[in-house]
DNA sequence: GCAAGGTC
């Protein structure tokens, strides 16, 4: 019997297209790498009996990067990067294997359905899907067509059916069109990255720039907040005058009215006009109209809406709400919630989807007087094809959800309902009068029936003092004529939500990547996330975007994604020639690279007038191995020492803290050492500022401190401080901490493993001689007499700190569980040496020869 | 260490 295979975009597709197809009868299995599952059933395909087998990935497969060695930021010259450096696909997740998934389930298969999402990416995933699978699928007989796509548009029985009857093939202009996307993205952002992160790398004290990066969506993104952030600098306040009226009749209280000229900008105009209106102490009623107005109920939840509501209402960021959209999807609360459609389809299940409702305490009675009188039928929204709108799915209660969790929940619960209940109603009354010949008027509002407002209290009218009831010729009596002095007002920073809407009108970033980039401008401290979720340009952020507009403002502005995504269409169209297109818009920006590079300058004085330069920031620490003189200390993040004698900067470990070790110097450099400290009770360690960043011996890397150095001979060197092999991970060594007295401890070199021993010793030195038994240094400690722990009154004792039964309880393991086969207490402990021959790696101390070897090069 | 796009 052959055998089909059809694949989705994600596990959770997979499932409700098996559901659909083998009519709930499939059975499933979990795949190779414990994300997918595999759903199999028995059906007819194209006149035979076959089995079925339908899987997903999880997204792309592969991702573009460059080879290996045009990774290297010191090596390779960012203008490389347009055309020279190769490019190479890589498994975009190698933990989850999915290639190896594909083919150990496709192969023997003889033919492939592709059910990707049908858009571009979806397209494109396909070919990534075939990549993988066509070597180990049968041989077709003949010319036998064995490639499918499924293109569907929504997941419907009828939709899914339908596909499944009309059967096409992949789209190769579609998924090119990605490709040549990934491919300008890649080498485009990189380039541009690299060059403004070095160039401005180590210039500044109090410039963060670790990392300064460009993208074709994050730049226009951060230009829409600094765009905001111009206008609100350069806005100059405007003084303007409005007329302010209050009239009466009989004993009501008075109302006040506004001016049909709303405002004026000449003062003298303003009091004219006063002037005028107050020859009259009547306002006359020159008409009372009454409107019935609407409030439309929402239209059904989509991503982007979700995303503005929880920044807007919840306070919660895009980031956040995405995560936990998606935790409510995966336990079952809540369907797919990466949606652009915003219409429910004609079968979709309202009505049981309400039902679900009816027992929540919060909106039960809604629920149920909807249920009864009969549903609305939702506003019609537009259909991506993609997924449903975002729809509860079953009932919760609050304590099983957590907090953020069920404030979400209840959002898209209350938005649910509302989607299904009628629009708000309410009676819009305006009074229009005049004073003297002057027109006012005023007008209220006041509640027919709430309809949805019922579930989403936040929309409905307010209540207000009720309109007075009169009509056309009645008269009031004018309480107060005057005018009043105001200001215009700039407008405020952008919210997260505005910056949502302004991604989407423009173009930038998908449902599924908008939180992603508002997530890195943030992160990249290029803006701050200010009270109210509003979005506040940083001195960074700011000086980037000016920067481009002095030198290339199609750099910033949101147009550009839309230029490049127009060529793009050409391809996917077969309008236009992959390669054509992709040499063309590499060209381009190949150029603007060009002239960003020799116009950096421009762009570099205004960090000159932002930021301070390094040799003015920092205070003297440590001194110079070459200059002898004091290096700075540049706290600032990527905190940093530079030496402003020989004008380099030499880094530092990040997330710690740094002092001057005793004044010692590094033998090999003359360095003076620094001491890096985690925390108060964290481990530490010496480190040579220059060894840092240029390891001295062939077995070292960068970012080594003294602790991982195989000089032979130094004090403060892994060989005369490092004592055993680390008992929780591979490769480290415990290596004393010299400075930890009286609490005196060892941590490993490698993991965050820490050991306590010989509290209130004196001394605790690493003795030359090894354990016989464990390889371990033996260490030679000393008490003083009043406090020693040891038997017998003695003082010094020296030992294996592992299998020494003296030390047995004075050494204690912290942060870790114990693995040390001869740690374990009244175990191993005395026989000793059942560690070895396990085939785990000896001790670096035995490689003394090798260290030195190589120190003798 | 970099982009943007899928998704877990």
């Amino acid at each position: 019997m052959k055998t089909v295979l059809m694949v989705a975009e994600k596990p959770s597709l997979a499932q409700s297209i098996a559901k659909i197809l083998s009519k709930g009868s499939c059975s499933s299995r979990k795949g190779l790498n414990g994300a997918c599952s595999v759903h199999e059933y028995m059906g007819t395909f194209s006149g035979q009996s076959v089995r079925f087998k339908m899987t997903s990935v999880c997204g792309h497969v592969m991702s573009l990067d460059f080879i290996g060695k045009y990774n290297n930021w010191d090596k390779v010259d960012p203008a490389e990067l347009f055309t020279k450096a190769p490019t190479e696909k890589k498994e975009a997740n190698p933990k989850l294997n999915m290639v190896k998934f594909l083919q150990v389930e496709g192969k023997g298969c003889d033919y492939v359905v592709l059910w990707l999402d049908c858009d571009k990416e979806g397209e494109n995933i396909c070919f990534e899907v075939l990549d993988a699978i066509e070597p180990v699928m049968n041989r077709p007989y003949g010319s036998e067509r064995t490639v499918y796509r499924a293109k569907f548009s929504s997941i419907t029985d009828t939709d899914i059916w339908a596909a499944m009857n009309k059967l096409g093939e992949p789209n190769r202009n579609e998924a090119l069109s990605v490709d040549a996307r990934q491919e300008l993205d890649l080498r485009i952002g990189c380039a541009f990255t690299r060059f403004q992160t070095k160039y401005f790398q180590g210039k500044y004290g109090n410039l963060d720039s670790s990392l300064i990066s460009f993208g074709p969506c994050q730049t226009p993104t951060l230009g829409f907040c600094v765009e905001r952030h111009d206008k609100i600098q350069s806005f100059k306040p405007e003084t303007y005058w409005v007329i302010q009226a209050k009239v009466f009749k009989g004993k009501e209280s008075p109302l006040t009215l506004d001016w049909d000229r709303v405002r004026v900008f000449d003062r003298e105009v303003g009091q004219m006009f006063v002037n005028m209106t107050k020859t009259s102490r009547e306002a006359k009623v020159e008409s009372v109209s009454k409107k019935e107005k609407a409030k439309q109920r929402p239209l059904a939840l989509n991503t982007v809406e979700m995303l503005r509501v929880a920044s807007s209402s919840l306070g919660m960021g895009p980031q956040h709400t995405m995560q936990i959209a998606e935790r409510l999807y995966t336990q079952g609360y809540i369907s797919y919630p990466r949606t652009e459609t915003n219409h429910y389809h004609d079968n979709f299940d309202l009505k049981g989807t309400l039902r679900q409702q009816a027992n929540n305490p919060f909106w039960a009675q809604e629920v149920k007087a909807l249920l009864s009188e009969g549903l609305n039928r939702p506003r019609k929204g537009s259909d991506a094809g993609d997924h449903p709108p975002i729809t509860p799915m079953r009932a919760a209660s609050e304590g099983e959800l957590g907090s953020d969790g069920w404030r979400l929940y209840e959002y898209i619960v209350r938005h649910f309902i509302a989607t299904v209940s009628q629009d708000c109603k309410y009676l819009q009354t305006t009074i229009s009068f005049t004073i003297a010949s002057e027109g006012f008027s005023c007008s209220g509002k006041t509640l027919i029936s709430p309809g949805f407002t019922e579930v989403m209290p936040w929309l409905g009218i307010p209540l207000e003092e009720a309109m007075p009831v009169c009509e056309r010729g009645d008269v009031f009596t004018v309480e107060e004529i005057k005018l009043v002095e105001r200001q215009t007002s700039p407008p405020d920073y952008l919210t997260e939500a505005d910056l949502i809407t302004l991604m989407e009108k423009h173009g930038i970033g998908t449902d599924a990547s908008i939180p992603v980039h508002i997530n890195n401008i943030s992160q990249r401290n290029y803006v701050t996330v200010e009270n109210g979720r509003k979005l506040k340009p940083t001195n960074l952020g700011i000086v980037l975007v000016h920067g481009y507009y002095k030198t290339d403002a199609e750099l910033v502005l949101p147009t550009i994604r839309g230029a490049v995504e127009k060529q793009l269409n050409l391809i996917a169209q077969g309008k236009a020639n992959y390669q054509q297109v992709l040499q063309h818009t590499l060209d381009i920006f190949k150029r603007k690279f060009h002239y960003f590079f020799d116009t950096i300058a421009s762009m570099d004085e205004l960090m000159e007038v932002t930021f301070s330069p390094i040799a003015a920031t920092g205070k003297p620490l440590s001194r110079c191995g070459k200059c002898h003189r004091f290096m700075k200390y540049i706290q600032a993040k990527p905190s940093r020492l530079h030496c402003a004698g020989c004008d380099e900067t030499y880094s530092l470990p990040q997330n710690g803290a740094i002092k001057l070790y005793k004044e010692l110097r590094c033998p090999l450099d003359e360095f003076e050492l620094v001491l890096w400290t985690s925390g108060s009770r964290g481990k530490s360690y010496p480190l040579c500022p220059y060894c840092f960043s240029n390891p001295p011996f062939r077995d070292m890397k960068k970012g080594m401190g003294c602790n991982e150095c195989t000089h032979p001979s130094c004090q403060h060197s892994l060989n005369s401080l490092g004592i055993g092999q680390c008992v929780e991970c591979e490769g480290g060594v415990l290596v004393l901490d010299p400075t930890s007295g009286p609490k005196w401890k060892m941590a490993c070199n490698r993991c965050n493993v820490m050991v306590h021993f010989f509290e209130h010793a004196h001394r605790v030195q690493v003795a030359q001689e090894s354990c016989e038994a464990c390889e371990a240094s033996l260490v030679a400690v000393d008490f003083n007499k009043t406090r020693s722990p040891l038997p017998d009154g003695e003082t010094q004792h020296s030992g294996c700190v592992f299998c020494d039964p003296v030390f047995q309880d004075l050494v204690e393991l912290k942060h870790a569980t114990m693995r040390h086969p001869s740690m374990t207490r009244g175990g191993g402990a005395r026989r000793g040496g059942r560690g070895r021959g396990r085939g785990r790696r000896e001790k670096k101390p035995k490689d003394k020869m090798a260290a030195l070897a190589a120190y003798f090069v």
